[in-house]
DNA sequence: GTGAAAGCGCTAACAT
DNA sequence: ATGTTAGCGCTTTCAC
């Protein structure tokens, strides 16, 4: 323990400033009722003993760590890694900071939120992996609010943000028939996650909406990862009898990035002349050069915000709340995977794009 | 705080199980002398009562508090969330947890240190941020033990883990070399940063040690970013006097494939052919088929090790090792970005690597 | 092997 | 505005 002897304490701090322990206390906590003069006094001696308020300490009696946990699943995809610098970047202007778990993907995070509860946080950020009901009761029980983060739930009381995957799904089926689509396929992600599926749904009945028939869509799982999707599109477009369908959906950017590079260099397909593409999340590499793919953005900094407005970090007493399902609507980037018809050109003016060069 | 009320307590598990207080503590510190018996029917009673140890409280009296902080600038360069990624995994596997800030790229991590500090953290990990020598003695002094991964402070306290950057450029060097180049160009990362510095000396060094002319290598800022890397290469390459040079090393590999992107798409180069491109890290992405990006590998496991071990997360009474700087060595990758010379080929071959479909 | 009691460093009444 | 005091939930002697 020799290493840790030299911590000062308030009691230090108090004693060089000839004050009591509490007014340094309150020195340190804006609100508190103290004269200028003291606290100044107060923050000289506290400096010159290199004085730092244990936090730890304080979180004992306030029952505020101002901790949040962040469980990750699956950093492969940099969706997800944006998601967390933004929450970090946000929490931390607001005086917090994110504990980070990682889970494996499609792994139940119950553990995780075992652990989570020891470190006594007081919010809980889930993306990308499963949530048993009983873990969201034990932490609800507990006063620590939780909310998943593009993924839900029905009928539990876990709340949620995401986007809203199905409209966001119809909007890539739009583009695809206003550019004149005639067969589709569609390269699917985790078949028990509700994000891949509500994807699929909204894009497969606009689709059948439009008079589409449903044999006219194919579809294969490309594990949410750049080389499952890759291996997953050489399948579907390698000796085919059927002839090659016009569209491509990647359920992801990911995907269909790696789609997109598999068809390009092993099979020498063009997009989109010989192939449009569609993707979703709008993760910063889909713009860059040999992509240029045509995408529904997520607005992360607005379900962010979102998300630590439901956690209500500033206000403990009221009350969490449960069982909301928040869908924010994306909006479709067009870019070079699918051609712009005449009618859609001011919205690929619009979306404010320039290149990487 | 009504919302806070319900979190049970090691007395309420006592009361429960009928015996002491410190019985469930002991019952949740292996280690600790007690029957097993007894320990069943605690463990029997905090299950009952959803009983979590608060760890926070815990900390107190220990003095440790099983977070470690992880100090990140520039999530924008994958080989930084890779590091995330890693540290996260095997720190949770130890039984600890990531505290991560974020600091903007090239800022100081001074207030960030100070934050730090606050949360009384068993160690700090710091990537890509300056830091002054007085934070590092501010944490050594209250026995924080703090390493620079992939940075060093010659002369300073701080210990530092990193790839022996030099040697790798050197080895790139080499390749350019072995593959006939004759004339060179960099595209070179933060110049305050000790990484990029180190990757262009030892690069430059090999050269000269060749006898190319210190005027057949160029050099251009890249802003180790994408997108920096991807303008300055088209600066470089467009409308030249002189010949392009026959080889580019990116210092990392994200500007590695922003300059191939850009030099492909808008100038129409071919890549080996009309250029050889060398980089520096091994991302996931380095490996892609539009890439293939030939480069060192930093061995992020390895170093990961170095950097826990130096750490002493087990044994806090251990003296803070300081001013340690160990280089690890990296290992060249040969892909398609240079041409691989015959007496090269055996290393190409033992690569071990399977493409992505 | 178990219980009693004294803190760990701080905040939050409550006095003054 | 400042000081006094009693905890917060746990670990850790020290007796037994």
């Amino acid at each position: 323990m020799t290493r840790l002897r030299s911590r000062s304490t308030s009691f230090d701090v108090a004693a060089l400033a000839g004050v009591s322990q509490s007014v340094v206390s309150r020195a340190f906590n804006p609100g508190s009722s103290i004269a200028e003069e003291t606290r100044k006094k107060v923050i000289a001696a506290a400096r010159k003993l290199n004085y730092v308020p244990n936090s730890i300490a304080s979180s004992l009696t306030t029952k505020r760590t101002n901790i949040v946990a962040l469980i990750l699943g699956n950093m492969a995809n940099p969706f997800y890694v944006h998601v967390l610098h933004n929450f970090s970047q946000r929490l931390q202007e607001m005086g917090r900071q994110v504990l980070t778990f990682t889970v494996d993907p499609g792994a139940e995070s119950d553990d995780a939120i075992m652990r989570v509860l020891q470190y006594q946080v007081d919010g809980v950020i889930l993306t990308s992996a499963q949530l048993s009901t009983r873990m969201t009761s034990i932490c609800h029980e507990r006063g620590i609010p939780i909310v998943l983060f593009n993924r839900y739930i029905p009928g539990s009381d876990a709340s949620g943000v995401r986007c809203d995957n199905a409209a966001g799904g119809r909007q890539i089926a739009e583009a695809f028939l206003a550019a004149g689509a005639k067969s589709f396929a569609m390269i699917t992600g985790d078949p028990k996650g509700t994000t891949s599926q509500d994807r699929v749904r909204g894009f497969v009945e606009r689709l059948l909406e439009e008079g589409i028939r449903r044999t006219d869509i194919e579809e294969i799982e490309g594990n949410s990862s750049y080389e499952g999707a890759a291996s997953a599109a050489l399948k579907l477009f390698k000796n085919r009898k059927r002839p090659s369908p016009d569209a491509l959906f990647g359920i992801n950017d990911i995907m269909a990035m790696g789609a997109m590079d598999a068809l390009r260099s092993r099979l020498g397909m063009r997009i989109p002349d010989d192939l449009m593409v569609g993707g979703f999340d709008d993760i910063p590499e889909a713009r860059r050069l040999p992509y240029q793919l045509t995408t529904v953005r997520q607005p992360i900094d607005l379900m962010v915000e979102e998300t630590l407005s439901i956690l209500h970090l500033d206000d403990p007493t009221q009350q969490i709340e449960r069982g909301i399902d928040r869908p924010i609507t994306g909006k479709l980037i067009w870019r070079n995977t699918i051609p712009v018809p005449p009618a859609y050109r001011w919205a690929a003016d619009n979306s404010g794009e320039t290149d990487a060069s």
